[in-house]
DNA sequence: GTCTATAGGAGGATAGAC
DNA sequence: GTCTATCCTCCTATAGAC
């Protein structure tokens, strides 16, 4: 697909639509399972300069997951900043911050690329910035939020079987299985309806697709 | 390192010890990372060989991701198979259950290569196959064992939220971090010494290692 | 049952032009 | 800032011998 025009665009920018790009063949491949050209063609331009951007497939993973941890605990400063209604409950505050998090699907790079960094501990450079990544949402959670460590691992705990139920692509099974539907339903409450509608989008190939060219 | 002698072995058993070692392989470095020829290192026999027992590498993690599944089941049905005493509460079979999930740990290679699969979902092959093992746990949980919808999606998110922290290596960072600490002890509670241990073991080098031969 | 040799294809990275 | 051409490594899979 390329570029329709020879169009120069300032670096920062490409940089920021390399990443956003990034992010999705990322979440969707994982992290050897995405190929840099994959993710060039996302973001039309060249395979070459994708790796020049940023030097490496490595650094630009590292940098995919450092904006996914930023983002994420950007939207969970946004629902503290809103500050507490006098009467809330420890309860309230925790579904506000839940539903903060299931928002974050819209961005569907965001929590799969989370997701398949999770998954490399074994790997000395990314592994360890997954971690710090990781301890770093428990400790907002922990010291913003205010959660005692019960509260925070039930919330961490519902997180991860959402980041799972999405890898999955379960929703897909939303039609032809009861338990997948019970399962969506008791995983997403109210929110079920906005997971099906984006699967769907997904599934007819409205997202900048990562296998789909030419 | 090869087998020390041109010893001929039974294709079953050779099979199964194929697999076992896929399994750590995988689940260390997931299904693209994971090299047939890493694998069969581990396995002790040639790299060719792994091919051609399997066909591909692709059906040999469609087992690996059987097996796993198999003996997750298996292990919760053993739970169920020792009956409940009459006085036992649901909250005492759910930990039974839970204890017994933390054990398959043990064999390090099932969770994290369930985890890997569980990230596969937009694989056409693996994804339909890893939804499927999914679900079949969850009707394990709800059919068998009698949890409500609740009560399972609890189950499930510490399960996940075990995984992940796995995955991550969290351990290699009880040492360092206090926050890693606490998350570590609210996530494994009284199992915690044995996760530590394990972690242990592996890092000085214990187990069949996938990166380190000659 | 198991190996060695090797074909054949990707894929990440570099060089250099525009 | 961005592309085309291309190198070189690594990896799966096949062929064929023992």
């Amino acid at each position: 697909m390329k570029d329709n025009s020879g169009e120069r665009i300032p670096a920062g920018v490409r940089r920021e639509s390399i990443l956003a790009a990034a992010s999705l063949v990322f979440g969707e491949r994982g992290y050897f399972g995405a190929t840099t050209d994959q993710i060039a063609r996302a973001a039309g331009i060249s395979q070459p300069y994708v790796v020049r951007m940023f030097g490496s497939k490595e650094n630009l993973f590292l940098e995919v997951l450092d904006r996914a941890v930023g983002k994420l605990i950007e939207a969970f400063r946004a629902v503290l900043a809103e500050g507490r209604p006098a009467d809330e409950s420890d309860e309230d505050l925790h579904s506000r911050i839940g539903f903060a998090y299931v928002d974050l699907i819209e961005d569907r790079g965001i929590l799969l690329s989370l997701m398949q960094a999770f998954s490399m501990g074994g790997d000395a450079v990314v592994g360890r910035k997954a971690r710090h990544g990781f301890l770093a949402i428990y400790r907002l959670l922990r010291d913003e939020a205010g959660f005692d460590p019960e509260t925070t691992r039930e919330f961490l705990a519902h997180g991860m079987l959402l980041n799972t139920v999405l890898g999955l692509r379960m929703p897909d099974e939303y039609h032809t299985d009861d338990s997948a539907r019970e399962l969506l339903q008791s995983t997403f409450g109210t929110k079920m309806q906005m997971v099906l509608d984006l699967a769907a989008l997904e599934a007819a190939g409205e997202t900048p697709a990562v296998g789909a060219e030419a």
